[in-house]
DNA sequence: TATTGTTATACTCTATAACTATA
DNA sequence: TATAGTTATAGAGTATAACAATA
């Protein structure tokens, strides 16, 4: 389990990953003029096809209130596009447009290269006791909560 | 270093993991009537002492109207105070106050409890390889930016 | 002329509360 | 009466630009 120096060691190493993360995501997000609240918003219509606004409050945990200024940011931004529900004339569906759609596929590639950058060529036993690692850190985190 | 699914299961992983410790951060944070900015400002001044709110804005790569409010809203909660530069007259030291240092000194306390939810009682290899594994993400990560 | 920190302005993410249209 | 989404308002973090005081 490591002494005292070697954890607080392996908890920055965590942390920098964090803050690595973060920045390498916003950098790129930046490029496609894309935030992080709008990116997310983007990656559960890419889930779970047309929604309305209230799933989505829903599916990110934040207040309707709150998917009503995203929404309008990447309606503004030609990425989706508000459309009535069929049954409902309270609410709005709210769906990927072909731009939206390309702007989201271009984001898995870039996960998928993420990916190979952090794994390409890393021996199978080190990326096997990794995501063990992994694993139970994030277990251990998850029954704290 | 695993196939496609597992690579992708490992990535789900990771961002899991940022995602985690952002809400236990700000969680914890919250209680203390901090913020992530604020709290990074914090963090500085206890590492380096009395500081510039230059020196401030150059070490936490945001600009310095961002420290303007920062150090204003830290000084309002009586965490920190502006002193005159003893040479620079154009230029303010903040330093923290003895309620800061109380505050700055249960952050670090938390983050030593956090450090043993992490790695207590984690077999010595694990910890090992998690840490090296670690290690090697965050270089390659490093050297992608 | 260059630097320190501020005021002015703006954008994003987030929240609560009050309100409209509809169920 | 309850729900979907909006307007109104607010606060945090961030940015650029213009400006005052000082170096």
């Amino acid at each position: 389990m490591g002494d005292q120096v070697e954890r607080e060691r392996a908890l920055g190493l965590v942390l920098e990953l964090v803050v690595l993360l973060e920045q390498d995501m916003s950098k790129r997000l930046e490029q496609d003029h894309l935030s992080s609240g709008r990116t997310a918003v983007l990656w559960v219509i890419r889930e779970r096809g047309p929604i309305t606004q209230r799933e989505l409050a829903e599916a990110r945990n934040v207040t309707p209130r709150n998917i009503t200024g995203l929404v309008d940011g990447l309606e503004t931004a030609g990425l989706v596009r508000r459309t009535p529900h069929p049954t409902d004339r309270r609410a709005t569906l709210v769906e990927l447009t072909a731009a939206g759609t390309a702007v989201v596929e271009r984001l898995e590639q870039e996960q998928r290269e993420f990916t190979d950058l952090l794994f390409d060529g890393m021996p199978e036993a080190q990326f096997e006791s990794l995501t063990q690692g992994l694993d139970e850190i994030v277990r251990r985190i998850k029954g704290a909560l």
